[in-house]
DNA sequence: CAGAATTACGCGCAGCGTAACAATT
DNA sequence: AATTGTTACGCTGCGCGTAATTCTG
C-alpha cells in the first residue's frame, strides 16, 4: 500500500535507527526481534525503498533511511501533540495566557456515552 | 492504547468529518460504511473521547472532534510529506525555494500507484 | 559458541465487505 | 420507503511471540 506510512512502523523504525540493531530496538520497545524485523520490512515495502543496510554488526541507515530518521521524530511528535490536544491532556505547556480562561472551560475529561 | 493514533484512523476520520456522514465518507474512501463506522469507533476508543455526535442526519463533530479536525490535515500532510521526502517523490510542492536545487537532483519520479 | 538478522509457524486482533437491523423522516 | 448508523458474521492480513535457521567473529 502506498498509504503504508503507519505511525507504528515509524516508531519501530526510529527505535531501530537509534539502537543500531534489531535486538536492541526490540528490547527498548518490549517486542521480539522477529516482530521488529517484520515491521521494518513492511515499512520498506510500503515505501518502496530500503531504509537499512543489513550488516553483520547491525542495521546501518541508507540515504532514504537517514532522510526518514531526520523526519521521523518530528512526525511522531506531531502525532503525539495532536493526540494530547484532542484528549485534552495539555500537559502544562508553557503558554501562561491560558490560566484564567482555563478555569472557566474545564473540559471534564470524558463526556457522555 | 495511547499509541492509538494511527494515520489510517485519522484519514477515515477526516473523510467523515468532511462528508458529514459515514456513507458519504465511505463512498469517497471506497470503503463500506460498516468499515468506516468501525474505524471511527476504534479511533474514539483509542483516544478515549467521542469525536462525533451521532444524529439521524449524520455525524456532527464534538469539541474534541473539531480539535482533531483542525489538526488532522496538518498531520496527514506532514506524513505525506515525509513519505515523499523518503521515496524521493517531490511532486512539485509549491515551496519555490527548491526550484533551483531541484533541477540538480531530479529524482525521476519513481513508480507510483 | 556468541551475537546479529531472518524465516517458519501459530495465535489473536484489526481491517474489510456483505447482509441484516434499528431509528427517524 | 429512504435515509442514516450500527451490529453480526466471515474472510484476509497484520502484529506479535517462540523456535529454528543462517552467517560471521
Amino acid at each position: 500500500m502506498l498509504a503504508g506510512v503507519e505511525l507504528r512502523h515509524v516508531r519501530v523504525f526510529a527505535a531501530v535507527a537509534r539502537a543500531g540493531t534489531v535486538v536492541g530496538a526490540a528490547n527498548q520497545l518490549g517486542l521480539a526481534p522477529a516482530s521488529v524485523s517484520e515491521q521494518v520490512r513492511r515499512l520498506e515495502g510500503g515505501l518502496g525503498v530500503a531504509l537499512f543496510e543489513r550488516t553483520l554488526q547491525g542495521m546501518r541507515l541508507t540515504a532514504p533511511g537517514q532522510a526518514l530518521l531526520e523526519r521521523a521524530h518530528g512526525l511522531l511528535d506531531h502525532a503525539d501533540e495532536v493526540r494530547r490536544a484532542v484528549t485534552g491532556q495539555r500537559r502544562r505547556i508553557s503558554v501562561g495566557a491560558l490560566e484564567m480562561p482555563a478555569a472557566t472551560r474545564r473540559p471534564a475529561s470524558t463526556s457522555s456515552t
